[in-house]
DNA sequence: GTCTATATGCTGATAGAC
DNA sequence: GTCTATCAGCATATAGAC
């Protein structure tokens, strides 16, 4: 990146976000230096404090727009009726996510220990809020008979885990299809819950 | 046994080394100061390095023993005989490793990154030998069709994650009954893959 | 084995020129 | 909006006293 002077402002933007974000979930948070960051997107150090107030808030800032873009995905998707469309749909859209977004995906799961506390519990909030509409799929479908399982709140986290797997396992892979990749998270899925 | 009066060696090894791994595994390998953990044990930051010639080795040392000691606990484990029973002592392994061993469980998924190429490779090398006798386990079982699974690496794949996010969801909350955490585990393995 | 002191370099962030 | 220059602090690691 040899560029020496010039305003940018709206190629730069989205540039530093997309390379802090690569690198933050690369690397981790505390590895990364803002330096990096600079050198990676083509400007010097001091320019990055034009578009952020400072390393926490580009992370905030990401965090943020992980749990936002997510939770989106699921209002938009078709959810069909019955307990068993809606998990599908929810697998779904959780897979996919992780196939488009692996950056996002992966810096969600694990960097929100580098946020400062108020940070953290907002991003929590947002989190808590879509993970609960994953329980409450697995209890109305506990409570109708459909799905036999222990605990939702367990095979809640148990599922989550599982599609980071199948949708990682292929992310580091060649290029996954998506559909694919989709078929196999759901079918593991359905079995698991005994639908 | 006579000693030198600030001298504590048999105790401040082991406790460099449990202080390490859990900040690391809490914070991230970066985000760790040598300073931050020589005051946790209660020395000065130069006395560390008559205990590991540097923070790298350290962390080095402590996924090498995370690995052996996973591997190790597979090699001890009662296995039974057939595919089903070779797989519920995998899960019950991989949970169990889990639950009582946390740290070691969070730092060997999160921070292979910090390592220098040649310390990756050596632990990738030991990881992957243990994840081959699960992937062995899950095409015996499909080629005497014992098991419905679609491709048994991905499926080996989603079953670790599985047992991470079943084993953490518990860690994270109370005090959690191993056997009972292990059942859960293993009868969400067993629908998953058709057993 | 542990301490204190220190060498050397990188960090996040800011100031002011253009 | 980007640059250069800089500040103050903390990082890993080492040297030498005890």
């Amino acid at each position: 990146m040899a560029r020496t002077s010039g305003s940018q402002s709206a190629v730069t933007g989205p540039r530093i976000h997309a390379t802090a974000l690569r690198l933050f979930a690369e690397q981790g948070y505390a590895a990364v230096s803002m330096r990096q960051i600079a050198a990676e997107v083509g400007v010097q150090a001091g320019a990055l404090y034009a578009y952020t107030t400072g390393k926490q808030a580009l992370l905030f800032d990401l965090l943020r727009a992980a749990s936002t873009d997510l939770s989106a995905a699921w209002e938009a998707a078709p959810k069909g009726s019955g307990s068993v469309a809606h998990l599908e749909a929810f697998a779904r859209v959780e897979i996919g996510f992780r196939i488009d977004h692996p950056w996002a995906a992966r810096l969600a799961s694990s960097e929100l220990r580098a946020l400062a506390p108020d940070s953290l519990a907002a991003i929590l909030t947002l989190r808590q809020r879509h993970e609960a509409a994953l329980e409450a799929i697995l209890r109305t479908g506990q409570a109708a008979g459909v799905f036999r399982i222990a605990e939702p709140r367990i095979t809640a986290l148990a599922l989550l885990a599982m599609w980071s797997g199948v949708a990682f396992g292929y992310t580091d892979g060649i290029r996954p299809n998506r559909e694919r990749v989709e078929r196999i998270g759901w079918n593991l899925t359905r079995k698991a819950v005994g639908a």
